[in-house]
DNA sequence: CTGTTAGCGCCTTCAC
DNA sequence: GTGAAGGCGCTAACAG
């Protein structure tokens, strides 16, 4: 079993009589070597399953092949799903994926940073976390001559790449079908004010609601921060005591539409007959909930892959131009809490 | 900014007018180098930040600080609970994960293994996808001299240390706790027969009736072949078919649970007045059904955590003794679904 | 066509 | 207390 020492270049060119670069360049049947010599390197190499040592080419080349990811929560199903079209893309090209978490703290983002950094990833993905509002320790990877590349979560001033969604259209999606389907006072549970994403999809709702004669209420508008099943749960208690309350609503997340639908059914208020509900990122409990909920897909994968691909152009510097940002389309699934029975 | 080529060892001896070794052992403060010649050194490597560089480091040590993590599925709440508690251990010993996925074939986590192979990570986590039942790929590790530790979903003839949860243990509680509750004709909707882990619930499941002197019947056991929420339903309307329809069940997991729940509820059947469910793996899913779910906890982080540990123990050497296998215990999380409103 | 040489950056005997 | 020298495994420029 074990320890028996891996074959190296020198092995097989004493073995063979030759000298190790030959022996390096017959394995890469590189054009002036004999084809004789070559197929003697590559029969004695297969015969013996020699594997090179990566750690020392990688050594030599000065890379990893080895990306790093940062996202705010690895138990997310939005990001999960995002690290799976990375890693699968990633793979395809022979690079790993070295993923890591904020917990969106930006003291744990930083951290990440550096501990990527020091580990020597060829590149970094990172979406950002909520407390982030500077971005230094990204930038410290741009000055190492390390690309890196921005998903979801953003900051812009950066002017890194980024491959983001489109939020505002996906915000307005949401409102315009609500809009369409007979429901007229919406109200929107946001999220943070200083999380960009956020305000996207709220200038998407306004948008829609502009664009359809439909008045813009402060009193319909409220900020989450925490953006958690409880707030959905507070806020649309606190919407229902309004004078005049809504009749709809379109949620920042999925989860916050989960608060959203026990509040309702507490007070036995029908969806969607009563209130219409839409949520964003079309999580898995979009489809288990009763009724179903009508939601906003990101197209996690499709982030992942884009992503990665952006960032392996970048690695391999191939020639062509790499646009310095992607945004994907939402794709708004229609189910059942935003459809009236009738 | 960037290419400014980074500060070496040999830089700082040229500068200083030492040598390059006393340069690396002052930096270690080696206990032969004078006082003063570690200040200067050190004093200079912090005054224009030097940083070692990992790559020489690594190949001169021939390793590479980076653990391979195979889990057969990553969109998955328990597998990326698993991850996020592996990350964050190995976090702590300057380790990083590098993530792969089987999608539960064969063929994919051969590649997985041999990519992790072949990019030279110093060990190995893996959970085993439903395909494998042979682990030559995994042996291959061993045979390279690096430690493998199997998690969850384990080939038990391997003899490769394992962290896994008492998968007996938490069928048994599941049964018991629906026994306690007054049910007694308590069907599972098993796992596949050859899955270890479903084979232990099911186990559970048979000594908890016979300790309470309830009969096991056959019709009452039906075994998935997807483990999807459309097996649920099918399987349920099979069992409500039966002459003596049971009044609880077991579910191998939340997914197939959640089929359960919608066969009932497509038929009105009371939740759990008429029928009780228990799951297995205790998803976000469970709290969000209405009724809510009662669920068998795998503590998914933990696992990650123990795993992580005894991979390190091993890499690190450590001379005492390290246990070939940890079993965890399960926690059985009692909702809604499982006792009566009386 | 092939061999020699010179590193990549760091660590570690072995001398002095 | 410090320096010189060799080598980890591989690649590539430079000679023949």
């Amino acid at each position: 079993m074990s320890e028996r020492r891996k074959l190296t270049l020198k092995d097989i060119a004493k073995e063979l009589g030759i000298s190790i670069s030959t022996a390096s360049r017959a394995l890469k049947a590189h054009p002036d070597i004999a084809e004789e010599t070559i197929q003697l390197v590559k029969d004695y190499a297969a015969k013996h399953n020699y594997v090179p040592n990566i750690i020392a080419v990688n050594f030599r080349k000065s890379r990893t092949k080895n990306i790093g990811l940062i996202v705010p929560e690895l138990v997310h199903h939005f990001f999960s799903t995002v690290i799976s079209g990375a890693i699968d893309e990633a793979k395809k090209s022979g690079y790993n994926i070295l993923v890591s978490q904020s917990n969106d703290h930006l003291t744990d983002e930083i951290i990440a940073c550096r501990t990527m950094m020091a580990s020597s990833v060829d590149g970094l993905l990172i979406s950002i976390s909520n407390e982030t509002f500077e971005g230094d320790h990204i930038l410290e990877f741009v000055d190492e001559g390390k690309p890196v590349i921005q998903f979801d979560k953003v900051l812009e001033k950066l002017s890194i790449p980024q491959v983001i969604v489109d939020d505002f259209e996906g915000g307005y999606q949401a409102t315009k079908h609500l809009i369409e389907n007979g429901y007229s006072r919406i109200a929107h549970i946001a999220g943070r004010k200083d999380v960009l994403n956020a305000c996207e999809r709220l200038k998407g709702y306004k948008q829609a609601l502009n664009d359809h004669q439909l008045p813009v209420l402060e009193e319909y508008i409220i900020h989450c921060e925490s953006i958690s099943e409880e707030e959905g749960e507070i806020f649309m208690d606190r919407l229902l005591a309004l004078p005049n309350p809504p009749d709809a609503v379109f949620c920042i997340t999925d989860l916050v539409a989960l608060g959203v639908f026990k509040t309702l059914k507490k007070r036995a208020i029908r969806i969607p007959d009563q209130v219409a509900i839409v949520g964003f990122s079309n999580w898995k409990l979009a489809e288990i909930v009763t009724p179903s909920l009508t939601s906003v897909d990101q197209h996690g994968y499709k982030m992942g892959v884009e992503a990665i691909r952006m960032l392996i152009q970048k690695l391999d510097n191939k020639e062509y131009e790499i646009p310095e940002k992607i945004e994907l389309k939402t794709a708004l699934v229609i189910r059942e809490s935003s459809v009236k029975s009738t």
